[in-house]
DNA sequence: TATTGTTATACTCTATAACTATA
DNA sequence: TATAGTTATAGAGTATAACAATA
């Protein structure tokens, strides 16, 4: 009754098939693990950001985060109210900001990206160690070429 | 004045960012794609399951696409109204339905599939096929392995 | 007139749980 | 009592656009 065939394109053999797999579980295991020291994913590009450095304008940090102006002015206040981040006028701009991590959320560096390497070498636990370096190669290469198509563009 | 340095966990040596970041850009480029014959992401996976195997009841698509099942519910809802799919009575039980592609919905896999290799072609072309090939081997055995992690517990 | 950032509002998505009808 | 599926409803997330302050 039920049709059962070989499909023009199978989800296994599909490159972006396999990343959406792939990213949606990486994701959902990232969060739960964040639970754990009160963070969560939403919070987690923004944090990520500033670990590489702080001292940057909201427009900067929304570039860098690849999210909307209006998202970053939330999340920014969520992690005022938690204390992690505070926002210190503009040297020359009165109407900028420039965002710092405080203390507290310079010292959850060390804990947060633990958890996210342990994240990572957990998924990654299924290739040797070559094998890996290989993945992470390939992955970067093919991130580069597509933003080299957007200059071109 | 602000602090640049060198971070703990560099994002872009970091398996989960490349995988979210590629992801997002996959799914961005493939729904606009798809807008212009009609149909959008969220669509997607039920009718790439269904395109491998129709007939199938609700609770197996909603296994299969990894959703909700009142999430399953609308979109065959959406699909129905499409004339892409329809719910048909199940033999046995008076409860379930069996889910049939449309003579329509069946004459798209063509065209949508070839959208979605064109998609994973511009993504990959950075490439050679070699490396393709072995970035797709690659991220099967992480799949892969990840569900046998998933088994053992 | 353009930019930085905030806010209001509407819209979509997702999640919880209650519900019907079966089995 | 459990299962297949639907629906109501609440909450989160996202988008549009209007707005104030500044450049």
């Amino acid at each position: 009754m039920n049709n059962k065939k070989q499909p023009s394109l199978p989800r296994q053999s599909s490159f972006g098939w396999l990343i959406a797999v792939l990213g949606n579980d990486l994701a959902t295991s990232l969060d739960s693990h964040l639970k754990g020291i009160g963070l969560s994913l939403n919070l987690w590009p923004t944090l990520f950001a500033l670990w590489e450095e702080d001292g940057l304008t909201q427009s900067e940090l929304t570039e860098r985060c690849n999210t909307a102006h209006y998202t970053t002015t939330r999340l920014l206040d969520t992690l005022e109210k938690m204390a992690l981040v505070e926002r210190r006028p503009h040297p020359t701009s009165r109407r900028a900001h420039l965002v710092f991590l405080t203390e507290q959320g310079k010292a959850l560096e060390q804990k947060a990206t633990q958890l996210a390497k342990d994240c990572n070498a957990e998924f990654l636990s299924a290739l040797p160690a070559s094998e890996q370096d290989e993945l992470n190669k390939l992955l970067l290469k093919v991130i580069a070429g597509r933003n080299s198509d957007l200059i071109s563009k």
